[in-house]
DNA sequence: CGATCGTTTGACGGTGCTCAATCACCGTGG
DNA sequence: CCACGGTGATTGAGCACCGTCAAACGATCG
C-alpha cells in the first residue's frame, strides 16, 4: 500500500494536515503537460498523440512522496515546489542526498532493485507526475520527445549527485558551505530565478546533513561568509555579495598535490578571510 | 604522459599498440555482444535484429577514456577492467567520483550539458563499449533490451553515487572505510566473486579521495579494522574476517543519540574496538 | 503568553589533517 | 649481486578544527 505515514523521526508530529489523502490520479493531467514541463523547448504537432492521462498527485509540505525500502512502483517528475531525499540510519539519524526541484526527476534510483533506496519529502506545498514504471520503456518508445527529456533529467540528477560529492570532499567546513552556495546559485540561474539572492528552504539540519556536518557548523560558516563579506545572510535568505570572491574561495581543497601552486599567490583575496577570524588558520604566507 | 587515445579512425593514434585493430570499430564487436554483457537473463530471438556492429575500444592502465571538459561524443559500457572516475581541482587535487566495473555505464552525466564533467581513467587494461549518443535514443528506441538495460545500469550509477553520500557522511574514518568495504563486498558479490575477499585495485590515495579523508587515515583506519579482527589486509588485499562485525560497526553515524546503548553489550562488540587496544573479538558476551 | 522548534553563540575535548621520517617494493642499470 | 631513485604505504607527533554539550535567543503558532 502506498499510504503516506508520517514518520517519527524522534519529534510527535504537530502538523495535522498529514493525514489527508491525497489521490494519485487526480485532477486530470495530460501527457502533453508533463512534456511542457521537461522541454524548455516546445516540441509542436503531439498535441494529438499525447493528450491522454497521466497520473499527478498533490503533497503538502511535509508529506512523504515515498519511502526508503518502499517498492517502486513509478518514477516522479516534480511539477511544483520542492523535495529532499534522505537515509534514514538505524539511530535516526537523516543522510539529505539531496534538494529537487522543478522539473527534475525522482525515485530512477529505484529501478535497478526495485526498491526506493532512499525517501522523498515534500520541503513545501508540491506536485508531481509520475510514470508507473511498467510503463516507462513503452511510453519512452511511443514518445521520443519524453524519452530525450527523461535521459536528460537523470543525467542531470547524475552530475548533482557528483557535485554532492565534491561538496561533501572540501575539508574546511565553510568551503563546504561555499561550494554549496554556488551551486545552489548556479541552480537558481538555470532556473531563471536570480543567481545572487534566494531563498534557502532547509532548515539548518538538512544543510547540515547534505553538506556532512554539524548544524552548529552551519551557522558558524554563515557568519565566516558574512563577516568576510562574501555573502549576507537573514534567516534562510541568503544574498551573494561577491560571487568571484565566494568561488575562488570555494576552490580551496585539501592539500594541494603540487605545493608550487600554492605558492603563486594568483588571486588569494580569501587570504583576509582567514586572517579575519579569531584565529589564523596555518600562518599564510607572508 | 596521459595520451588520450581517440576512438574514431580518423585522429592518428599516439599508442603505438593502437593501431593494431583495436580502433574505434574495431574487432568486430557486435550490439549482441554489449546487450549480452548488459542482460544477465538473456533475451532469445533478437539475434538477427542486433547482429549489427558496434564500437569498441581498449585501453591500457592508465589510459584516459574522456576528460574532465571533454565533448560528449559517446557514453560508455564496461566490457573488462575497471575505472576511476574523478574531477580535478584547478590545484591539482583529484576527488574521486566512484570506481566502475564490468557491465556499469560511464560518462551518462555527460548528456545534459554535453561535456563530461569528469573524467575516466583506466584502472587496469580494460575494453569498453561505445554508444555515440546521437545513435542513443534511435537505438533505444529499436532494441528495447538496450533500453531497458541502460536505464537498470543508469539507475545502478544513481544508487551508487547515493551510497557515496552515505559513505562520505560518516563522522568516523574508520566507519568509512568500513562502509566503503561493505559496499564493495555487496559489488563484488553481485559480480559473482567472493564478497569476503578481494583486491582493491586503487591506491591508497585514491581511496581517501573517494572516502574523504587524507590517505594517512585510510592506513590508520585499515589497521584499526584489522586490530578488532574485522578484516585482514596485505597492501591491496582484503578478506573481510567478520562480515556481521563490519556492518554493525559500519552503522555507526555521527555520535550515538545515546552512549548507554554502547555500554548495553546487546550488538555492540565494536566497543571494544574503540578502546583501541587489540581487542579479543567476541569478548564481550556475559 | 507559554510552548515548541529553529537558530545562534560559547566552551571544551577529541579526531584527523598536516608535516615528516621510515619502510617496502619495483624496475633500471651499474 | 647491490646501489640507486621513485612511488606507495605505514607510522609518529603536534595542533587546529569541528563535533558535542549546553544555554540563550528568536520565531511561529495556538
Amino acid at each position: 500500500m502506498d499510504k503516506v505515514i508520517h514518520f517519527s523521526g524522534g519529534s510527535p508530529s504537530i502538523n495535522g494536515s498529514q493525514h489527508r489523502a491525497s489521490a494519485f490520479a487526480g485532477e486530470g493531467s495530460r501527457l502533453s503537460d508533463l512534456l511542457h514541463l521537461l522541454s524548455s523547448t516546445e516540441a509542436p504537432g503531439l498535441a494529438a498523440l499525447v493528450d491522454e492521462p497521466i497520473l499527478s498527485r498533490r503533497l503538502h509540505e511535509g508529506d512523504t512522496l515515498f519511502h526508503e525500502g518502499a517498492r517502486a512502483d513509478a518514477i516522479y517528475f516534480v511539477r511544483s515546489g520542492s523535495f529532499k531525499t534522505f537515509c534514514t540510519a538505524e539511530d535516526g539519524y537523516e543522510q539529505v542526498l539531496g534538494f529537487v526541484g522543478r522539473a527534475e526527476v525522482l525515485g530512477f534510483d529505484a529501478l535497478c532493485t526495485n526498491r526506493h533506496p532512499n525517501s522523498a519529502v515534500a520541503m513545501e506545498d508540491s506536485s508531481v507526475f509520475g510514470v508507473p514504471v511498467r510503463d516507462l520503456s513503452a511510453l519512452g518508445r511511443r514518445v521520443p520527445a519524453f524519452d530525450h527529456a527523461l535521459v536528460l533529467a537523470v543525467s542531470r540528477e547524475l552530475a548533482h549527485r557528483g557535485d554532492l560529492a565534491n561538496v561533501m570532499a572540501a575539508v574546511a567546513a565553510e568551503v563546504r558551505l561555499a561550494r554549496f552556495l554556488v551551486q545552489w546559485s548556479t541552480r537558481m540561474a538555470a532556473r531563471g530565478q536570480s543567481p545572487r539572492r534566494f531563498v534557502l528552504r532547509m532548515s539548518r539540519r538538512e544543510m547540515a546533513s547534505h553538506l556532512g556536518v554539524a548544524h552548529e557548523t552551519v551557522s558558524r560558516g554563515f557568519r565566516v561568509l558574512a563577516n568576510a563579506a562574501l555573502v549576507k545572510v537573514c534567516n534562510r535568505e541568503v544574498e551573494i555579495l561577491d560571487m568571484d570572491g565566494l568561488k575562488a574561495f570555494s576552490c580551496s581543497t585539501r592539500r594541494p598535490i603540487d605545493e608550487d601552486a600554492a605558492a603563486s599567490a594568483g588571486h588569494s583575496q580569501h587570504a583576509a578571510l582567514w586572517s579575519g577570524a579569531p584565529a589564523t588558520r596555518h600562518a599564510e604566507a607572508a
